[in-house]
DNA sequence: TTTATCTGGACAAAACTAGGACAAACTTGC
DNA sequence: GCAAGTTTGTCCTAGTTTTGTCCAGATAAA
């Protein structure tokens, strides 16, 4: 398929200048310089001014090499490899890069301190204020930014998901208006759905259903969720907010899913839950576990317990039951 | 079909001075003419008195290079790009991960002959199957071809118009899923968010507030026009659905916006509607015009007209509304 | 008359280049 | 565990190119 043609097939004709390489790699352009001056990482073509003018080959490359060195890989080891080769590197890297290190991932000198909240905090302040503001275009220009310097799941855990916890509590207080939540909401939803477009796909991947139950209206939650899923390998079956049980219980038969995974919020009370999520787990074959998450979760406690449905504490708990699912060491329930 | 042409072509008739010019791209009338004089970035028709008389297609271009010099391009480069090659840049800078087999097929003859009517079928065919078999990738890189074949307002008006329409008759007459419906819908949100952002953004355009009220929870109609009108040259603040009259007149005024424009297509005779349209009527400044379209506008005629507000027949009689608006030539209530 | 636009040129700011310096953090060897 | 060396991101200087702004005198429009 179309998808992975362009893989293997990368212009190498030169014509961007540095500044675009810097964009969309996020180095800086000094630092692009200073690779080539010393190891040689990518040997642009120059225009008859001397400018420097780099292939999409190249940008591919920078890019690659950066995610290498996050993940620890020393620049004179990377910068001779090709791009094949460092494919293979970052690819292998992701496979260990779990959970654990989510801090680690940050692109930053190595000798500044590990991720301080106070700095996702900054990022924080930064994106509530062009809400309040209602300055679209920057708060679009933070998420991609802040996205440039960490890995996904690192920025949907340490950015997105207190960003939304913030603007819900701020709306509810009174200090936001419902238009700047929505205004968010719907930038965020833009902007997360897109994400999905960076998995690829090979055909192979083990799906999970990702909804949210009849009555629960946020999707946010559930799309952070299949965002997520995706860079463990998961396919999400993505249904979007408000799915009646059966349709779930459809859906995951007819695609074959291996897991399903709700998100509840608001309304956290919502009468309907019960009914929904009992139904949900009876008309789905037992062999398939239901993850129920999302702040409304805990007032269900004894619910999913008696249902047998999972809770997991965190995304990264999530994620590592489900990397225990893929790789069949999953032991069902706690 | 007149309608085609109208949103294809841009028009290359000489006509606006260089001040309407500068005004509409966001550059300095100086700079407008150091880039003609250095790079012939555009090579206005003058007067018979030597004024400049810039067309709409210039003020395309003009803009598209301005974008373009922001993701990092040089002039020098794109000075001499037609708007079509401009615009693939623009975008491509814009959206820097996704595929590049796209460029691959934009590059289609101009001779090719539009897309005929029996085509659009095919393709609105092509991607209901999809939906039925949940082949979530199918669907996407379908959405994904047909938008390349066409400009986007004549995709949106030719596929995505329709093929919601039928997926939501299928669904009601039970030959579709409630989740099939939901996996669609989830595709189509982010794939038209999405396009969203390939638009081009100078600080000057005016802006629309686009939102649905409250109780109507389908935001695709409502997120179809954003992507419409900044294709116009508007700049939409998108709310999502669901969002009360209150929290749009405040959001209307806060950001200055010139228009509003709402969606209603699900329930058709909710009663909070006329509660909803009055208020917001009442509270928002009599020169900003409200529009109100979506397949349920028409159980409202009555309520519409007696408010004053404006309901456009198609997306194109609103374009055309919004672009006498925004030329100051708008007329008010026809 | 006052205001806007025209041309051509001058000037200044910004961006890029090359080479090198510096300091923080990591490695290595004892 | 510690000192010495290496790796690496950032910064500085000085010269070049690119790009944005401004000016002056002339002409046209309001």
């Amino acid at each position: 398929m179309a998808t992975l043609e362009t893989i293997s097939s990368v212009d190498t004709s030169p014509r961007h200048p540095i500044r675009l390489v810097a964009n969309r790699t996020g180095l800086t352009v000094d630092l692009i310089r200073a690779w080539e001056k010393r190891y040689h990482v990518v040997e642009p073509a120059r225009s008859d001014t001397k400018r420097r003018l780099y292939s999409d080959y190249d940008i591919e490359r920078l890019r690659l090499i950066r995610i290498a060195k996050q993940n620890g890989r020393r620049l004179v080891d990377v910068a001779p490899l090709t791009l094949e080769a460092l494919r293979d590197v970052v690819s292998e890297d992701s496979r260990y890069e779990v959970s654990q290190d989510v801090q680690a991932e940050i692109y930053r000198p190595s000798w500044t301190s590990p991720l301080e909240s106070s700095e996702s905090a900054d990022d924080i302040d930064a994106l509530l204020f062009s809400v309040q503001t209602m300055d679209q275009h920057r708060f679009d220009q933070l998420l991609q930014e802040g996205l440039v310097r960490q890995s996904l799941p690192a920025f949907l855990q340490t950015v997105i998901g207190p960003l939304l916890a913030e603007i819900g509590e701020s709306t509810r207080l009174g200090k936001m208006r419902i238009a700047h939540e929505h205004m968010a909401t719907a930038h965020l939803r833009t902007f997360i759905g897109a994400l999905r477009f960076r998995e690829t796909y090979t055909g192979n991947e083990p799906k999970i259903v990702i909804t949210t139950p009849t009555g629960q209206l946020h999707e946010l939650g559930a799309l952070m969720v299949a965002a997520l899923v995706s860079v463990d390998g998961w396919l999400p079956v993505y249904l979007g907010p408000n799915t009646p049980a059966d349709e779930i219980a459809a859906c995951a038969m007819q695609s074959g899913a291996r897991a399903v995974s709700l998100s509840l919020t608001y309304p956290a009370d919502d009468p309907r839950i019960p009914t929904e999520l009992t139904r949900l787990r009876s008309q789905l074959e037992s062999k398939i576990p239901v993850f129920v998450g999302g702040s409304a979760a805990s007032h269900h406690h004894e619910l999913i317990n008696r249902l047998g449905l999972l809770s997991p504490k965190s995304l990264d708990d999530l994620r590592h039951s489900l990397n225990m699912l893929r790789d069949n060491r999953f032991q069902g329930i706690a």
